[in-house]
DNA sequence: TTCACAATCCCCCAAATGAGGTATGGCAAG
DNA sequence: CTTGCCATACCTCATTTGGGGGATTGTGAA
């Protein structure tokens, strides 16, 4: 499949949206006909043109560019996103990823590699910067958190969160319920929480399970 | 910093291992003392070596590399671990990259492209297979299942999982406490289950937060 | 050898919870 | 216009839960 890849742009500084469009449309193999300046356009022309991947700037006047994904994305599975930003911070890479962006470069990423990634996505890869692919990476990573609960605990809070009550919880390990609340009141001191519904938070939250 | 990379392989085919080592070790800035057969080998070595990147195979006799990875990785926070198998299934991606991994390649990857990656993950980067990469990204995806649950439901859950009880629900949306005892009993309902802990479980895993 | 802590068992009691109802008004789809 | 769903509010009752004790045994660290 040797087709031009389609290429957007929403991006609203007029400078570098010329530029990434003329670098693009410069290049054999890719073509840019379509330029927003704000996610409202964009999500308007969208979902009518067959654009095959989205270049989106996340700092936009209105919208921002990851709530414009969200918008557009579903109506769009098969058109890549890359968002190409200055933002590197966390909370902007991994809603990003979330809201359904297939790629994430920084904005000083030179042409030849933009491009390369351009077609890298378009191939179903998922271009990164590499201290974003690290991050991502590191997401993954358990903290490892020494959990201060002991064994038998940790046992009955894994039994607590299926929704098991005292007795149940004691039938299944054979104890008597009345260790299975000591247990818990325990469990309750150690985790600062006074209620079932605050522990299984914490216990997901905090993966001691 | 122009100093060689040492690199360390767990590989038990002794044909691939060897071929890896040659690669490695006869590239100018890559050196490669150290090879292992299986994972227990390299348990013990490993830690009392100064080697920058492990490449570290899967399927290895007994121990499995995800599972050495656990072992060493927290006794050697500055190495970085490249999974270099023909595994890719969710599963072993996910679990190498929970364990610590920071880069996953396919067996079959090119030396140039493998030497590559052993000095982009040296300087802080995620080396990955174009669909590993994907694979990766995709899993940030919400699944955005449509919840059964009406918007008010959605917003008493939600404090039902910060561990409050009805009163307090109550007293937050200023609504009566029957009025909550209804809500949550058709929570419950709708969930499929009958208690807190369940609910918060469920909640939790079914992103309806 | 204490001292702390895990793990087990027991008691009491007030409050919260879950399950079963009933009832109203609004609003949207059919 | 009826049917269903949402949101609201109330009642009763048996059961569960959380908080407050107290107690024993064993293990391991100080």
């Amino acid at each position: 499949m040797e087709e031009t890849i389609q290429v957007a742009i929403v991006e609203d500084d007029r400078e570098i949206r010329q530029t990434l469009a003329l670098i693009i449309d410069g290049t054999p193999g890719y073509q840019c006909e379509h330029t927003f300046l704000d996610a409202e356009s964009a999500i308007d022309a969208l979902p009518s043109l067959a654009v095959d991947v989205v270049l989106m700037d996340i700092e936009l006047p209105r919208m921002n560019g990851i709530e414009a994904i969200k918008k557009i994305k579903p109506q769009l599975p098969d058109t890549d996103f890359i968002m190409l930003t200055v933002k590197e911070d966390d909370a902007s890479v991994f809603d990003s990823l979330c809201a359904g962006a297939s790629g994430y470069l920084m904005k000083y990423t030179p042409p030849s590699k933009l491009l390369q990634s351009i077609d890298e996505v378009h191939k179903g890869g998922a271009p990164m910067s590499t201290n974003i692919a690290r991050k991502v990476i590191h997401s993954f990573r358990q903290p490892i958190l020494a959990s201060p609960l002991s064994p038998r605990e940790t046992e009955i809070l894994q039994l607590l969160c299926d929704g098991l009550n005292y007795r149940s919880i004691a039938e299944k390990i054979f104890l008597s319920s009345h260790t299975i609340r000591t247990h818990i009141k325990n469990i309750y001191k150690k985790l600062h929480v006074n209620s079932r519904a605050a522990a299984v938070k914490k216990a997901i939250e905090d993966k001691l399970l």
